[in-house]
DNA sequence: CAGTGGTCTAGACCACCCA
DNA sequence: GGGTGGTCTAGACCACTGT
């Protein structure tokens, strides 16, 4: 079909953005050049342009303009691998920022791991960038017991499962996630820097040592053009 | 923050929506009405309800209105349990539409299982439904080879991989699945009743029995607000 | 300061759904 | 045929980014 306008201007688009070289430096052209030179309005233009965002295809940036958006991250998240090491297994370029630290109980840590809800836990949250672009917010509860010093490690340079292992001889047995589809909140698309409402996606994990003790529960907000999902499995009923 | 006037309304009507039987029949009022009791344009008004359908609290169909969305639906990609099943075990009716079956190549299913790219399989594509909402398009790409006469089963009943264990006797030992986000393509779109580009989750998966022999590969197209992803491990490096 | 995207107005016509 | 959402126009002002 793609009678309306809008969609033919997205396949125009989406096929420009096929080409070779079609935007230099990945970055488009305003979306008052874009409209036109496509003869119609911003509001007709920028529904093209919202469809090849959910598409993945382009994001925006703040209020900078429009960009082609990198191949997505293959991302596991029933490994215990460093987002360094498979970021960089992927030939692209990690980056981490701690944006703040403390200890304190939260409620949803305490109930996804079966604790008090007045249970304090070492709070990290971070942000992580591939190749320049920040893809992922993030915050990890982890519980005080298993891990005492914790907060005095560098948790922007080293897998934070890396460090339970090494210095507290965790191992990491039983693991329990939930994932689904977000719009952005106020907090996590200002962290990105992307518009609030933006697209996301949300992974949360409960984790559990080989005695059945809980250790971490973390929750990631990540763009949702920035990654793919992928799970191998062996055996399972 | 907030200060932008769709934001506020947003808010509003997320006020509304979660308060006691907020709009009967879980069905919003026209979006004239709404923009006129805002004392705003539709465009203004649509903004709001966007942000609202991003966050999956609302869904449009096809041109009918905007509707309260229900719970999301727990669902372990890992297992094998049949639609079916977990549905009910969640307290809501499935059902199932075949749409269409066939039995041909395909290169995606080739590729994902490993196989040269002119074999044949066993292809259905079924629509799902909770609670009379269609939430789900997919297709199902068997080798013939493990399951001769599939096509002739009853693949609407019955669950699948069910089938696969009791009529053939195959154990679905290792598999590979791939998880994003996308927006829906007009097929999916159209099968499902909702406007092309609507936010979707797409899962796929590859599957090999004990003996590491290719067995099917699927794809499965679901709105984004109806699911919730889970999934629980044991042990793993 | 110039240029960008973000937001908003006040209309309009069309395609489709349902009674 | 009346009402719904889907699409579109031609402007406007604001907030922020980058120089």
């Amino acid at each position: 079909m793609s009678d309306a306008y809008y969609l033919r201007l997205t396949d125009h688009l989406r096929e420009l953005l096929s080409g070779p070289e079609a935007f230099e430096e990945g970055r488009l052209p305003a979306e008052r050049t874009l409209a036109e030179r496509f003869r119609t309005t911003r509001v007709t233009l920028r529904q093209a342009l919202a469809q090849l965002e959910g598409e993945g295809l382009i994001h925006r940036s703040n209020r900078r303009g429009w960009f082609v958006s990198p191949a997505r991250l293959d991302y596991d998240p029933t490994r215990d691998a460093g987002f360094n090491d498979y970021v960089r297994a992927q030939g692209r370029r990690p980056r981490t920022e701690v944006l703040h630290t403390d200890t304190r109980p939260h409620r949803p840590a305490a109930e996804a791991l079966g604790l008090p809800v007045d249970c304090s836990f070492h709070h990290i949250r971070r942000r992580r960038f591939v190749d320049d672009r920040a893809v992922l917010a993030e915050s990890l509860w982890v519980v005080p017991a298993r891990a005492p010093d914790l907060l005095q490690g560098d948790f922007a340079a080293n897998s934070l499962w890396g460090e339970l292992r090494s210095r507290w001889g965790l191992t990491l047995a039983h693991r329990s996630l939930r994932l689904y589809s977000e719009a952005l909140a106020e907090r996590e698309a200002a962290e990105l820097g992307v518009a609030p409402g933006t697209a996301g996606l949300s992974v949360r994990r409960a984790i559990f040592d080989a005695q059945r003790r809980p250790v971490e529960y973390d929750e990631e907000h990540w763009l949702h053009d920035a990654l793919c999902i992928t799970v191998e499995l062996e055996n399972k009923a």
